[in-house]
DNA sequence: ACATAATTGTTGCATATGCAATGATACCGC
DNA sequence: GCGGTATCATTGCATATGCAACAATTATGT
């Protein structure tokens, strides 16, 4: 006669819970699709990693950045900021030169070869971005606004 | 006299582009927001990760699956799975068994520990959806619509 | 029945990542 | 002007990750 005999087996105590429809899990999932759709396209055509991107398109963007203007305009770690763009110095697509004024800032922008890059990369995102658009329908504005609002309320520790 | 004298200084070739209204960068700062307050709350409270928790809540919700079933359920490679399991194997919340029939599956179930944890954590998860949905208001479901087109759209390499 | 292909889970290995510590420089109060 | 504090970028280190290789098992075709 074991304890299974006294006590019915496996008494439910655990809620119902299917993550598929868990929103943290679905955005998730989500961001991981359209971000492999990109890296596929990018790491194919151009060699480029998705933190390589990032780092890229804000210095086509800005003309030119440190370290900490990268990492709080496109939310990456500034170690991931750092190791990133002494890679893409390494390839000949960034310049790293010292800070007039303030020597402990480091003056991030493209070569010419990086903006060469970023002249051939930029239209391709344009167009996804449109096909985005696209394929979302009428939807699209009401869902980047949700958007937005996520991003802004689910910021500091606080969340 | 450099070559600057003769050459328009920085010519624009490049189109303007702002990564903050690029849909994959939003979506995946979205994401990461919603993860990063989740995260804290259960590490904090539970000791466990993300990763850990898409494992437990699947075998909270199917009551014991393979390596391949939660694989292909939570969308995580196997290596993860693999490991994740094992983790949480040693910290006594998972169980370990050969399949019976199929011998090249593991049967991987809740322990009675993991099932104590798990009931203490699906309420705050549920709580947490709750909130979201609250947060996001009426346009939540649209949202949500809009999510799962994402998800369905930008799945195999075709994108 | 047998050889071949396919599936499953784990592991090795190279790389990526996050966090803390460090070194260098600039700022601030007195 | 000086000492203490704050900011910036890099690096060390431990861990996490992805991918391919692998061993074990099962399915398939003939």
């Amino acid at each position: 006669m074991t304890e299974k005999d006294h006590m019915p087996a496996e008494p439910r105590t655990l809620p119902e819970f299917d993550l598929t429809r868990f929103t943290p899990y679905r955005v998730a999932v989500a961001a991981q699709r359209l971000s492999e759709t990109l890296a596929r396209e990018y790491r194919a055509r151009f060699g480029i990693s998705i933190p390589d991107w990032r780092v890229l398109v804000h210095l086509a963007h800005s003309g030119g950045a440190s370290v900490r203007d990268i990492e709080a305009a496109v939310v990456m770690e500034k170690s991931k900021v750092s190791r990133t763009a002494s890679r893409l110095e390494g390839r000949g697509l960034v310049a790293k030169k010292p800070h007039s004024g303030d020597r402990r800032l480091v003056h991030l922008s493209l070569t010419a070869e990086g903006e060469a890059l970023m002249a051939d990369l930029l239209p391709l995102a344009t167009d996804f971005q449109d096909r985005i658009a696209d394929d979302l329908g009428p939807g699209f504005h009401a869902f980047d606004a949700v958007l937005q609002k996520i991003i802004d309320d689910y910021d500091g520790p606080a969340g």
